[in-house]
DNA sequence: CCCCAGCTAATACTTTGGTAGTAGAGACCA
DNA sequence: TGGTCTCTACTACCAAAGTATTAGCTGGGG
């Protein structure tokens, strides 16, 4: 393959030495430009939402909001960007969870940094990178459960949510919706409010191109 | 895209000549691949549901029965082969119903083989082939029947309205629209303005829910 | 019993979207 | 040359969307 266009990454991580390094790192490596850098969940949200990044590196322990919700949220949202966790846990648990939330990749921050950069390439290629533990401890969770059923992805709008968005997805403004449901206008805002926030997304716009892309999965 | 596999291509078509004239051009083409070969409706589907080839090349006028008729049964049984009709009609009647009963491609025999070839890839790519007539044919299809179906669609849209257009269904504001194309924000509406009128909509929502679902055809 | 989640509703405020009218610059065509 | 089209840009105004906060009502579960 031939990289002519750099990665646009984007990091999501509380900790601003590293990301300094991560920074760094990049100025190294002409492939590779980070755009953006956001030390909380919502402003990463808001940020991978904004830039479209075609990377997100995302730290699993966060204050205010987990790496995982993030997670959910990007994933379930109108973003396209490959999402890899970068993150010092490697707990099974915390493993399995974030690939079954759609995770590209899952790479712990011991890694050197020449093997990082390589994993990056490789999420940029589409293949899912992981640490050399990492997928150990994949392989154990596997042969833990076997055959089982797939497919969480709960997405916990409510019914009324549900109701709501699709009239958003058939262009009616929040007055119509009002009407035709008989609520008032202003518990109409409510509910819009509430499942832009559960979709981590922005605008009624996101929400309406979301609900026909994602239509019978909520 | 990656053409690193053959297309498996199977032809169902009652004349053995064309049979032989198409497998001589597939052996001047690496990334093409004839599997098989059928002379009659029901011998096609048997074949094509055991070989499971990316494209089907179909006739439509076959004695026994009708290409059509064949259609229907392949793109209602279990193939998920993407299926080109492959004929000498360009009547209005049978490019309507074919591409209604969910034919990949309407190409017309006196096609020169290069451009065969070229339309062949294309719907491997996941486009839809036309020949041109059977595409002006097409038009005039829906001209004649574009009264009740409150889309107008005769796609006015200027370059920079359709390009708009597309921001507008990434989710995107005005005011982002404005920065990354560098204009005004006036600017960018009075073009939102103008491709509402054109395509018989309100807002922008409808706009958005209106390019993702009938992206490619502005 | 209380607590919680969901639905309802309101007020007040800011931002965004959409309409209307006007107008200049550049391209193209007759 | 004049006419038309496209893109640009502005002003002004009103409608719609979204945020923030508060709060009453309900049903189910610990």
């Amino acid at each position: 393959m031939n990289a002519t266009v750099a990665q646009r990454i984007v990091i999501i991580d509380d900790h601003p030495l590293l990301r300094k390094g991560l920074q760094q790192l990049a100025e190294l490596s002409p492939d590779i430009e980070i755009i953006g850098e956001a030390d909380s969940g919502p402003e990463g949200i808001a940020m991978v939402n904004e830039l479209k990044p075609d990377l997100v590196l995302l730290d699993l322990n966060m204050p205010e909001m987990n790496g995982l919700e993030v997670l959910t949220q990007l994933k379930s949202g109108a973003s396209t960007s490959r999402v890899v966790m970068l993150t010092v846990s490697n707990a099974e648990e915390d493993v399995v969870t974030a690939l079954r939330s759609g995770a590209d990749g899952y790479l712990l921050k011991d890694m050197k940094p020449t093997q990082l950069m390589q994993k990056l390439r490789e999420v940029a290629e589409g293949r899912v990178a992981l640490s050399p533990n990492v997928a150990e401890c994949l392989a154990r969770a596997m042969q833990a459960e076997g055959a089982r059923d797939t497919a969480p992805s709960t997405l916990d709008l409510t019914d009324r949510e549900c109701e709501i968005l699709i009239h958003i997805s058939e262009g009616e403004s929040n007055k119509v919706i009002a009407r035709t449901l008989s609520i008032a206008e202003s518990t109409v805002k409510v509910h819009v409010k509430h499942l832009l926030k559960k979709l981590g997304l922005k605008t009624r716009v996101e929400a309406a191109v979301w609900a026909v892309t994602h239509k019978d999965q909520f």
